[in-house]
DNA sequence: GTCAACGTGCAGTAAGGCTGCACGAGAGTC
DNA sequence: GACTCTCGTGCAGCCTTACTGCACGTTGAC
């Protein structure tokens, strides 16, 4: 609920319902009433809001379910699979919303799907060796290693290995899509 | 403005107007007033909205705004320090929100910064070589090249290098803080 | 021509977001 | 003890505005 994400960020900075009320410009009743569910407060207090606390209005809404600290390693990660690629991914992250991070090698001549793919979201490759080869649209980029490419997902792409030898990458796509 | 976000929704799926507003359970008229921005939608109906685009509400607010492609080499990033730290954080995307994922090289006792640090975030890094050392709270953690770490950031935390050798990392930050 | 579907202007209504004021609880001071 | 300050909340009422129903102009298919 609204009401407890924005009590929860009051809290954390020590704020009384007073002090955030007069910086939003808002009465406290009304921040009362909205940290409780009584009612729910309408898109010009919630921009406000936001603007107190330096957040965007989509980071209120955003589920920040603690997930404590999470190790991964070689191995013991469950993996994810594009559905006509050949590309195995390995996840750096528990699945719980939020971020999404991954990993994979991609063997010589590899793609990570047949079709290109797009998905509302924002995504970045650190190529950790090799070299690859990221396809968008029309346009085709190479990628060495130590390098970074950052992608709208929305437009179609996909990824292959074009060389010779394996190319290792990380992937961070957000929000994440199953 | 959130008219042209639900706006470019609805196109993009090929609805009409009134096909979405009848699954929504709302009004044309009202889809229209708000699509034109002639009037907010209370958090109910955008619930509604959202739930015929099976998306969060957070989404509704996130920033499409196209990056296209941005690639990042090494040596012409832009780099970012902690307050009080030795490394140099470079950066591998674009700083437009959404998402944040930085490249450093910690080289032998180096430190993120002298104090731990919390944000409202969530991180997870990917140590590509040698050995990184990770405290949280008050608990320490080692990970090694190949594995990675997810954590809660608005536990305090920090990063260092308790090795010989120096540390490559990559960390994924989202929602981005500065 | 008809017909259907598109998006929009307008006026009215009902809902509920928002405020001002007052109250009880708790902590600190004299 | 009383006095005071700040905390969060109950209540009643105002008044903005989200939302609807109906009608209109336009476009394209037939």
């Amino acid at each position: 609920m609204i009401g407890d994400r924005l009590h929860e960020l009051r809290t954390e900075r020590g704020m009384s319902l007073r002090a955030l009320a007069e910086q939003a410009g808002v009465s406290p009743t009304l921040l009362s009433q909205i940290e409780r569910g009584v009612t729910e407060p309408s898109l010009s207090t919630l921009r406000r809001l936001a603007g107190v606390f330096g957040a965007s209005i989509a980071s209120l809404f955003e589920d920040p379910a603690a997930p404590a600290v999470w190790i991964s390693r070689p191995g013991e990660r469950s993996t994810l699979g594009a559905p006509n690629g050949q590309i195995r991914y390995e996840r750096l992250t528990p699945g719980n919303g939020q971020l999404e991070v991954l990993h994979a090698v991609l063997a010589p001549g590899e793609v990570s799907s047949d079709e290109l793919w797009s998905h509302p979201s924002l995504e970045c490759v650190y190529v950790v060796s090799g070299m690859l080869t990221v396809q968008v649209e029309r346009s085709v980029y190479t990628v060495a290693a130590g390098e970074s490419l950052t992608l709208d997902s929305n437009r179609p792409h996909r990824y292959l290995n074009d060389s010779a030898t394996n190319t290792e990458i990380v992937l961070a796509i957000n929000p994440p899509t199953p």
